[in-house]
DNA sequence: ATGCCGTGGAAACCACGA
């Protein structure tokens, strides 16, 4: 059962892209991000043409989430993260497929830091954290899939010293993601894969993608019943690459 | 050191991204 992630930034304006890859990895499940589209306007239609069916939480103009399935329904469990009635930013959704809880998320990017959205982030990553610790105490089996627009460690980014101050990096913010796998998650890239330089998000401009220069900010995460079962894992780099794509690539897992 | 590129929405520029 393979378990994808894809910001996709925009997909009504990337969806030939999307539907390429879909057609060419056939994820089982796959977690969007940055949909940049409202609730009326997701290509339902698109998405089922090509085996998917679809829950997802739009708004317009930015963020943004959605969970296609392959063979098997999603059933939906939460739309947006709990702990603030007056946050509206689509960011956050959760459905059951195939016993298996999947949560779709995109972070808060934070910058510029310090400031209001460094203090938006750090909220939603606290509010993260406590719904976590929930689906850990239930008990079921969790994938955590997204854009968390955080660098883990130093080894997820071409040139460390360049993004001290930035808000993917900053202290706090890798505080955040390692208090997470402290706590059982099971950053499956890393399990996997422990000493590769792998990135995720190649920035549009200063030739990144020509010089991989580059980072790894796309994560999947295993609750620790579920690792006995990571099989593989990897990122399509190569859709980074195709005309007119995302800045990210597609991560993904496999579980037996 | 830097939105240099790119999106969506509104309005021929703006906010936003990482």
């Amino acid at each position: 059962m393979r378990i994808a992630s894809f910001n996709v930034n925009g997909v009504n304006g990337r969806l030939e892209g999307l539907l390429r890859w879909l057609e060419e990895t056939k994820p089982d499940v796959a977690c969007l991000q940055e949909l940049k589209a409202p609730q009326g306007k997701f290509p339902i239609a698109a998405i089922e043409a090509a085996g998917y069916r679809a829950i997802w939480l739009g708004q317009k103009s930015w963020n943004g989430v959605a969970v296609l399935t392959r063979d098997a329904e999603p059933i939906e469990t939460a739309r947006h993260l709990p702990g603030d009635e007056a946050d509206q930013q689509s960011r956050y959704i959760e459905c059951a497929v195939r016993g298996i809880l999947v949560v779709c998320l995109y972070v808060p990017n934070g910058n510029p830091a310090p400031g209001p959205k460094f203090d938006y982030k750090l909220a939603w990553l606290d509010r993260l954290g406590r719904r976590l610790h929930e689906l850990k105490a239930s008990g079921a089996p969790v994938v955590l899939a997204g854009d968390f627009n955080i660098i883990p460690t130093e080894q997820d980014v071409y040139r460390p010293e360049r993004w001290l101050k930035d808000a993917l990096f900053r202290p706090e913010v890798r505080s955040a993601f390692a208090a997470l796998t402290a706590d059982g998650w099971v950053d499956a890239i890393r399990a996997l894969r422990p000493d590769e330089r792998i990135f995720t998000f190649w920035d549009y401009f200063r030739n990144a993608w020509g010089r991989d220069a580059g980072l790894r900010i796309d994560h999947v995460l295993l609750s620790p019943d579920l690792r006995p079962r990571l099989a593989g894992c990897g990122v399509d780099r190569h859709v980074r690459g195709w005309p007119h794509a995302s800045d990210h690539a597609p991560v993904w897992i496999e579980l037996k």
